[in-house]
RNA sequence: GGAGGGUUAGCCAAGCGGUAAGGCAGAAGUUUGCAAAACUUCCAUGCACCGGUUCAAAUCCGGUACCCUCCUCCA
C-alpha cells in the first residue's frame, strides 16, 4: 500500500509523491520559547514524529526541518518584565524544549533554525516582495497586501468578502493602521518596549514579523517548493495562510505541496492552551509518576485529526497497555534464546500478517490506533500459537515488535532485569531481606507482617518465581 | 454571522457499503499460603436521533439535536 496523507489544502486524501523520488521535505512548526511547552504543544510534536517515522517506514530519505521561535511579543515582553536580555529568556526554554523532544522519542530535525539566526534571510524576502508590489508601509512598519495574492484564502476556505468586513468581533476596530484588517506585518518598526530588540533593515531599525521567519527558513533549508508541512490546526490561519501568500509570492512557485494538520488536545471538553490555563507540562506528568512512554502512547492513540481529551485516567491506561507489550517481548526474547529449533511458520506467518495491517493501517493517513490495534492482536494470537514459538520464529516475531517500535517509540523491549535488592534503601533491603527468610520457612503471618512494614515506606511487593519485586506504590 | 470537525460499550478508540479491531475498567476461571502480576474466557442484535437510497448502511444521501475548533496570542 502507498502512502496517503489528508491534505488541508484540497481538503482531500492524496496519495503521497515526494518531489525527488525517495526523499522528503518536511518543515514542522515549532515553538515560541518562551515557556514551557504543554503537552497539548507536544501532541503537535509527537503527530510531526509519527509522520516522520512513518515516512522512514516507508523508505524516504526525510529531511526535517523545525524553527524556534526566539523572538516576537511574547519573548519580547518576558524580557522586559524580568529585565534580562532576550536570549536569556529564550535560550533556557529551548533547551528544556530539546530535552523534552528526546523524553517523548522524537527524533531530532535535522535543523533548528531560530528566527534570530536569519533575519538577513527575511529582509532579503521582504524586499523581494516590496519589488513585486506586494507590500506597503504604515507608520514604521511593512505590511503586506493581501489583495495582491488572489490565492489567499484557500487553507481555510476564507471568502475574501468576509476578509475586507473583518467578521471576527475580535478585531479592534482602531487599527486604521492597515489598509485591511487581515493585512500582516511583514517587519514591525521599532518601538520603545522592544528594548534593545531590533536590527537593522533597509526598511528602518526594528524586526521581523512572525510569519515571515517560517518562509525564510523553510525555503532557505528545504527549497522554494517543499513536500510537506505540519503543525496544529490553529496554525492554519493565519500563520500558514500568511507563510503562503509570502513565499508563493516571492520566489513565484508553489510552496508546499501537502500541508498536513492535527487536531488539539482537549481537557475537560476544552482545548488545552496557555491562555486557558488548563495545561500540564511533560514536566508536570513525570514529577507525578507517569512515564514518558504512556505519554506518548496517549498522544497517538487518537487519529490525529481528531480531538484527543486529556486525561489522567487515559494516561494510567495508556502505562498498563504498554507495559503488556512489553512483558510480551520479554517472553518473545526468552524464546528466541531458549525456544526449540525449527521453523515455526505459523508465528513467522502470523507476524507477516499483522504487520502487513500494520503497515496498512500507518499508510492509510497515520491510523496509528489500527496500527497499534494489529500489535495488540498479534500479541493475543501468537500466545494461542505457543507450540511455533521456535528460535527462528520467536526472532521474527520481536523484528515486527522493532519494526512496530520504530514508529510508536513507547515500548521498551529490551527492560533492564529486575533491580537487585542491594540497589533498596538499607532499611527496605533489610525487611526484603527478612520477608525472604521468613517465607523460606513458611511464616506466612511474618511474611504479611513484612509485606505491611514495606508497604508503610511506600513500596508494594509482589512475589514471583523468580523471587521478591518491589514497586513504588 | 461565516468556515470546518465531531457524536461507536462504564472510559478511550478503529472502522470509509458486506453484517462491530484494539486498549483500560469489570466478571468468571487457571496460578498463588494469601495477594499482586501473568495467562484463559466473557463483556455493543448495537454505532446521537428521524427519514431515504441499497439485496446489504456505523459507513452513502437529506434533515434534527448536542458538542468542539477557527475567523489575526495559540500546536
Amino acid at each position: 500500500m502507498t502512502l496517503q496523507f489528508y491534505n488541508s489544502l484540497t481538503r482531500n486524501l492524496e496519495p503521497f509523491q515526494s518531489i525527488r523520488p525517495g526523499k522528503a521535505g518536511l518543515y514542522s512548526c515549532g515553538p515560541t520559547v518562551y515557556d514551557y511547552a504543554h503537552i497539548g504543544n507536544f501532541r503537535a510534536y509527537v503527530f510531526s514524529d509519527l509522520l516522520h517515522r512513518t515516512l522512514r517506514l516507508f523508505g524516504y530519505e526525510v529531511q526535517l526541518v523545525m524553527n524556534i521561535t526566539d523572538v516576537d511579543d511574547k519573548t519580547i515582553r518576558a524580557a522586559r518584565q524580568r529585565q534580562i536580555p532576550l536570549g536569556e529568556v529564550t535560550r533556557p526554554f529551548e533547551a528544556a524544549f530539546h530535552e523534552d523532544l528526546a523524553k517523548l522519542h522524537i527524533l531530532k530535525a535535522g535543523t533548528y533554525p531560530r528566527a534570530t539566526d536569519h533575519v538577513p534571510e527575511m529582509i532579503r524576502m521582504i524586499e523581494k516582495l516590496r519589488e513585486a508590489g506586494h507590500v506597503y508601509e504604515s507608520e514604521g512598519s511593512l505590511y503586506f497586501r493581501i489583495e495582491s495574492f488572489p490565492d489567499y484564502g484557500r487553507l481555510i476556505n476564507l471568502q475574501r468578502e468576509e476578509l475586507r468586513a473583518g467578521a471576527s468581533k475580535r478585531v479592534a476596530s482602531d487599527e486604521y493602521e492597515k489598509e485591511q484588517v487581515s493585512d500582516f506585518v511583514l517587519w514591525k518598526g521599532w518601538v520603545p518596549e522592544d528594548g534593545a530588540v531590533a536590527w537593522d533593515s533597509p526598511f528602518g531599525k526594528g524586526r521581523p514579523g512572525w510569519h515571515i521567519e517560517c518562509s525564510a527558513m523553510s525555503t532557505k533549508y528545504l527549497g522554494d517548493h517543499f513536500d510537506l508541512h505540519t503543525g496544529g490546526m490553529d496554525n492554519k490561519f493565519p500563520h500558514h495562510e500568511n507563510e503562503i501568500a509570502q513565499s508563493e509570492c516571492c520566489t513565484g512557485k508553489t510552496f508546499v505541496n501537502t500541508w498536513i494538520h492535527c487536531s488539539h488536545l482537549m481537557v475537560d471538553g476544552k482545548k488545552m492552551s496557555k491562555s486557558a490555563g488548563n495545561f500540564y507540562t511533560l514536566r508536570d506528568l513525570l514529577g507525578k509518576g507517569y512515564s514518558a512512554e504512556a505519554i506518548r502512547h496517549l498522544l497517538i492513540s487518537t487519529h490525529y485529526r481528531n480531538f484527543l481529551n486529556f486525561t489522567l485516567e487515559g494516561l494510567a491506561a495508556s502505562g498498563k497497555a504498554i507495559a503488556k507489550i512489553n512483558a510480551f517481548a520479554q517472553e518473545l526474547t526468552q524464546a528466541a534464546q531458549n525456544g526449540a529449533e525449527g521453523p515455526g511458520a505459523p508465528l513467522v506467518d502470523l507476524a507477516a500478517a499483522k504487520e502487513k495491517r500494520f503497515r496498512d493501517s500507518l499508510a492509510d493517513d497515520l491510523n496509528a490506533s489500527g496500527a497499534m490495534g494489529a500489535v495488540f492482536e498479534f500479541m493475543h494470537e501468537a500466545r494461542e500459537r505457543r507450540d511455533s514459538w521456535t528460535k527462528t520464529a520467536a526472532k521474527a516475531a520481536l523484528a515486527f515488535l522493532e519494526t512496530a517500535q520504530s514508529v510508536f517509540a513507547c515500548f521498551d523491549l529490551a527492560p533492564a532485569a529486575t533491580a537487585p535488592e542491594a540497589a533498596y534503601p538499607e532499611a527496605v533491603a533489610a525487611l526484603l531481606e527478612a520477608r525472604k527468610a521468613a517465607r523460606a520457612s513458611r511464616q506466612f503471618s511474618e511474611s504479611d507482617r513484612l509485606r505491611d512494614a514495606l508497604a508503610a515506606l511506600g513500596w508494594v511487593v509482589k512475589d514471583t518465581p523468580k523471587g521478591q519485586i518491589l514497586e513504588r506504590s
